[in-house]
DNA sequence: TATTGCCCCATTGTCCGACAATGGGTCAAT
DNA sequence: ATTGACCCATTGTCGGACAATGGGGCAATA
């Protein structure tokens, strides 16, 4: 988040501020290969689910070795804009959010965000995605959430699956608006966020608590009431942080790394 | 965005649904290397600023080529996990968020988020910044801000540096609330909600009307008045929207490409 | 007909060795 | 103190090589 440019106030397009001249720039070739094959596959050269040519036809085209072309897949590969569509032949692909939110949640980690900056988002995310869901939701989506429900209702003996069910449900409602963008700026709640939530179910066992909340949430949506949903989403929210307060747990400290999948 | 694991609820942790065996998974060995490398950054073993080994000593560590590390390299310097110290010599950075939401605007791009979805998570992103920036705005950042202010009332004739005030200014009250995950949250709307409001000033010069809402904004956060700083954080959005309408520009259509910077 | 086994080939993953360019460092000459 | 010459570590790029793997075709078989 540093400061983009230390864009001192005036000087903007100027670029002989201070030293007369600026560094020329000479972007590695894997660089530029990279760039090339993103811009055209932003541009809709290259539409999505479509085959790339294999990196030797790659590499004559561009004029440079198989090993450049695949640094430079690597790259693209990385942002999940590109993908083994068969464990052969790459193939361009819709980034799927996922590959994103990993690089998000790997800077968020660097740079110690705490529970409490993730609380404070949730407060805005989540009642916002409550009170659109009402005007978006349709029967396929309510029938994920009661599923969800139901779910809950079975995992109070089980810890780990009422975090999972818990986690779900937030993905549901937020799922329902159809709106991806919130989709994305949710994704680090479900990442780093709500996994933390983990040793507050084990010790205070909230789930009855959890369960109330979320049917509140739900009937509001699907009776289209976008106020009451928002402000039960709030108050769950609110008896998120309470949780973690009362577990003991670090509130302003940084949030512990993800576990990793063995 | 697809759904995650297409998880039919009920059968979540069993393997044994539909197919009775999962396929095995053999990861290449550049991303195995890459993996490990990440695990041991974020991990914190190599703490934010310091070198890496060179090429050679990795490959002859993990017991692989030069071009196979190198490979595992691309993947982790895309992340903007490490990166050139020198032009010579990877070193370990803190992400810088931009890496991130580069990659973020690009999946945006491709799901063809749309105006309208971009806009409605504004409105949970801007009030809820003015509001907290209320609490922990320090000295610096009301310098920051009554300099961005003039440079707006200084801009009134030109739309590019009105553009880019404009922008800053909801950048510097997100930076206001050192909530850095706020900042990661607000990063698209930074590269995709607000360029793409250009024709807007160039059409309705609206330079007078963004800067009293910005203003108002501004004072309400000095004088410590969340309510009323959220009040007309809310009220500067649907102004946003009312000019994006007026202008006809096609708010339920995906955000137009981010222009290249030659 | 549907399955199985076999062969061929395109493509990827990985390795090896090589070299130019570059930047850093040292050291002597000025 | 600056300049130039030199060495060396490291990266960027090249070229070629080979095993593994998956796909397609084709024949043999049940």
């Amino acid at each position: 988040m540093e400061p983009r440019q230390a864009h001192p106030p005036g000087m903007e397009g100027n670029p002989l501020n201070g030293a007369p001249f600026a560094p020329l720039k000479r972007p590695p070739a894997y660089l530029q290969v990279s760039e090339r094959i993103r811009a055209a596959i932003l541009g809709g050269q290259i539409p999505a689910g479509e085959l790339l040519p294999t990196e030797t036809e790659l590499a004559t085209q561009f004029g440079v070795t198989r090993s450049t072309v695949r640094e430079a897949i690597r790259l693209l590969e990385q942002g999940g804009l590109i993908g083994r569509a068969d464990r052969k032949r790459l193939a361009v692909r819709l980034p799927s959010l996922e590959s994103a939110s990993r690089s998000i949640s790997a800077a968020m980690q660097m740079h110690r965000v705490t529970f409490k900056d993730l609380w404070e988002i949730s407060m805005g995310l989540e009642p916002l995605a409550a009170r659109l869901a009402c005007a978006t939701i349709d029967a396929s989506h309510i029938a994920l959430l009661e599923a969800n429900l139901q779910r809950t209702r079975s995992a109070f003996d089980n810890d780990e699956e009422m975090l999972e069910a818990e986690i779900e449900f937030h993905d549901l409602v937020a799922r329902a608006t159809r709106n991806h963008a919130l989709l994305l700026a949710r994704e680090p709640l479900n990442l780093l966020f709500y996994p933390a939530y983990r040793p507050v179910i084990e010790r205070l066992k909230p789930g009855k608590r959890i369960l109330e909340s979320h049917q509140k949430i739900f009937e509001a949506i699907r009776r289209n009431d976008p106020d009451t949903a928002a402000e039960w989403a709030e108050k769950h929210m609110r008896d998120f942080r309470r949780g973690i307060l009362m577990a003991k747990l670090d509130f302003e400290g940084p949030v512990e790394a993800a576990r990793n999948p063995a």
